[in-house]
DNA sequence: TTGACTCCCATAATATCCCATGATAATCCA
DNA sequence: TGGATTATCATGGGATATTATGGGAGTCAA
């Protein structure tokens, strides 16, 4: 099982292309082709981004809430009217469409951050904020959630 | 089941890379493909590494959440984005991503630790104080650990 | 023609491959 | 048993491949 983690930072070009991180490419490239679907996150400023197992995902999911009619129309609207499926050229490059750029606030830095089943772009500079606050937040809920890795210090809370 | 033990200090040369131990090595080619995976431990000035095992756990932990959620992205950040899987070469050597390097304060020698199912890597100067600390520890916790051991062992003076 | 986009190639930095060496540990054999 | 041979390992360095990125030339549509 590939996943997306790692981060990477790339730059936005004068023609408007970006690299995709290369390790990232190679998950891509191992649930089927080459290329990648793009939306606006849902909670933060930024793009979320995945391949063709995490848009299977999304629409398995939409399927089994069984729906009527016009509930599953607004929301595929919702899941998938800002959705891009792009392929990326032979160098791994894409351009980004307006209306993401604009979601995520990018300017010509680019910062890919890996999140297992999808990856995200920020703008480097907000990226920073969320990511001290994820770590915060991650150890707050340890005890909740998350992998033994970060449940460490249970023992010691205990004395 | 092979689990990391042992320590070792191996040194980063003029290139970067530095070679994981050959019994490390054993340890992760046993779990299925010959890489690794970094990151920073959560509560040490440390590297926190291990095999397709660990990550399989981690990655479990965090599939089952929901996938448009804060909480989700939160924790998948704070999981994922400075984890590096890193293959090495046929003389078993890798190289540090910066991002790693910082956390762990590693100069030239790096000390590798086995902890089970996991290893992590120390600049040797900070291990040795946290090595300190940590047989405290044990000691204060050692009626923590004691009991199951000792049930092991009667299981087996029973047969 | 003008811009937007694609394909293709150039380049510099970096990462990886492959082989060499020296040290240590393991093995073998008289 | 002791000494010689072989294996394994960490490490150094030259050669090669990959990657991100810049830019030229061609294509298409308005």
């Amino acid at each position: 099982m590939k996943i997306f983690m790692s981060s990477a930072i790339n730059k936005i070009d004068s023609k408007g292309r970006i690299s995709i991180p290369a390790p990232f490419r190679s998950v891509l490239e191992f649930q089927g082709y080459p290329g990648v679907y793009l939306f606006p996150s849902f909670t933060s400023a930024a793009i979320d981004g995945g391949g063709q197992e995490l848009i299977d995902e999304i629409s398995l999911s939409v399927e089994k809430m069984q729906l009527f009619a016009e509930e599953t129309d607004a929301l595929s609207t919702a899941l998938f009217s800002d959705t891009y499926n792009l392929s990326y050229d032979q160098d791994g490059r894409i351009s980004l469409p307006e209306i993401l750029i604009e979601h995520a606030s990018l300017s010509e830095r680019v910062v890919f951050v890996g999140q297992g089943r999808k990856f995200q772009m920020w703008n480097p500079k907000n990226f920073e904020k969320f990511k001290i606050e994820a770590k915060i937040k991650a150890l707050e809920n340890r005890n909740l959630i998350g992998p033994s890795v970060i449940k460490e210090k249970n023992k010691k809370d205990l004395d």
